[in-house]
DNA sequence: CGCTGTCAAGACGAA
DNA sequence: TTCGTCTTGACAGCG
């Protein structure tokens, strides 16, 4: 058996690096009681390349940790979509230092993607939402093409709403799939949520569209229809089979029994050893985003315990081996 | 400086 | 049908 390497990563911003936010925002409401519309959209263009910005600072704090996973916010541009902007060509201020992003990343072999947030609705009944949502996506196909990111893989996505009947709404999903554009089909993953659809359900779509499956275990604790996923294992992976990124998983521990869905600050690694057990050896790589509320210190701490266990053998500061 | 309220989005359940 | 809640980080404004 050949043991899995398993990468940690992080989300979006960092509690170390100081100044460091990728999204510092403008709100419409700010942005419409500017006299000046010039100067209200210079604003925006001015926080978008700071954001930007801060996200290759981020990626350079990640490079001095040994991180190579990252997440980036879905909010580096303010207002980007928004419906009284239409027609700004939201690309062209922050197009360098999307370059400069891209090309840090890819020197670096650094796997960057992105989790819209959870207003990109694919298995919506209403047109405005699903035309929204299109528009969503591709501003992210438009931000990862511009730092010259292949975009395939780089979207995690969840099902979508429940409405008045589960099985129909995820009927919808696999519907109105084939109204989205191709290269924006490739951009997507799938993830199982902590409420409606469940890794069954996700898998279910992921076979039918080919879609990778990312599986969220704390999700999976709260929301499940046989709580042993191990069984399903092997149908998560074989999702990844066409994929050029090695299987990405999300880990993190519930905040408390009372608040079990929500994140709690760090993650628990006796849990989150039990489950690399489980899965070593299945597949060559693993790659793990700790969704935690104190974000990159979360990892540092997570990392800490790990090297305190005679079973881990540390490959750097952010990826290990488990001893066979 | 620290706290509270506001902002934005879509789903959803209560009234 | 309308309204409050969920969720998240940023940030205006108050004391």
């Amino acid at each position: 058996m050949t043991n899995t390497l398993f990468r940690l990563g992080y989300v979006a911003m960092s509690v170390h690096l100081k100044n460091s936010s990728p999204s510092q925002t403008m709100t419409y409401k700010r942005y419409s009681q500017f006299d000046d519309e010039e100067a209200a959209v210079h604003k925006l263009e001015s926080v978008a390349q700071s954001n930007v910005q801060n996200c290759l600072r981020l990626l350079k704090h990640n490079k001095a940790n040994d991180i190579h996973f990252f997440r980036l916010s879905s909010r580096l541009v303010p207002l980007a979509t928004h419906e009284a902007l239409k027609g700004w060509d939201y690309i062209k201020p922050v197009k360098k230092d999307l370059e400069d992003l891209g090309d840090f990343a890819d020197r670096n072999q650094m796997r960057i993607d992105f989790h819209p947030d959870h207003f990109v609705v694919l298995n919506t009944p209403r047109k405005e939402v699903l035309k929204t949502s299109f528009l969503t996506l591709d501003y992210h196909y438009k931000l990862l093409t511009n730092m010259n990111v292949s975009p395939r893989h780089r979207c995690v996505l969840h099902l979508g709403g429940k409405y008045e009947s589960k099985e129909d709404s995820l009927e919808r999903f696999i519907t109105n799939w084939s109204y989205v554009p191709e290269r924006i089909q490739e951009m997507i993953m799938l993830e199982n949520d902590d409420k409606t659809y469940h890794i069954h359900d996700v898998l279910y779509a992921c076979e039918k569209l080919n879609i990778p499956a990312v599986f969220d275990l704390h999700h999976h604790l709260a929301n499940h229809e046989q709580e042993n996923w191990i069984k399903e294992w092997d149908r998560i992976l074989n999702t990844w089979n066409a994929s050029p990124h090695a299987v990405k998983m999300h880990i993190s521990s519930p905040k408390s029994k009372k608040q079990f869905r929500a994140h709690a600050d760090t993650v628990d690694s006796d849990m989150f050893l039990q489950f690399a057990k489980e899965v070593n050896g299945s597949t060559g790589q693993i790659d793990c985003m700790i969704e935690a509320k104190k974000k990159d210190e979360a990892l540092f701490q997570l990392v800490k315990d790990l090297k305190s266990n005679p079973e881990v053998e540390m490959v750097d500061e952010a990826s290990f081996y488990l001893k066979a």
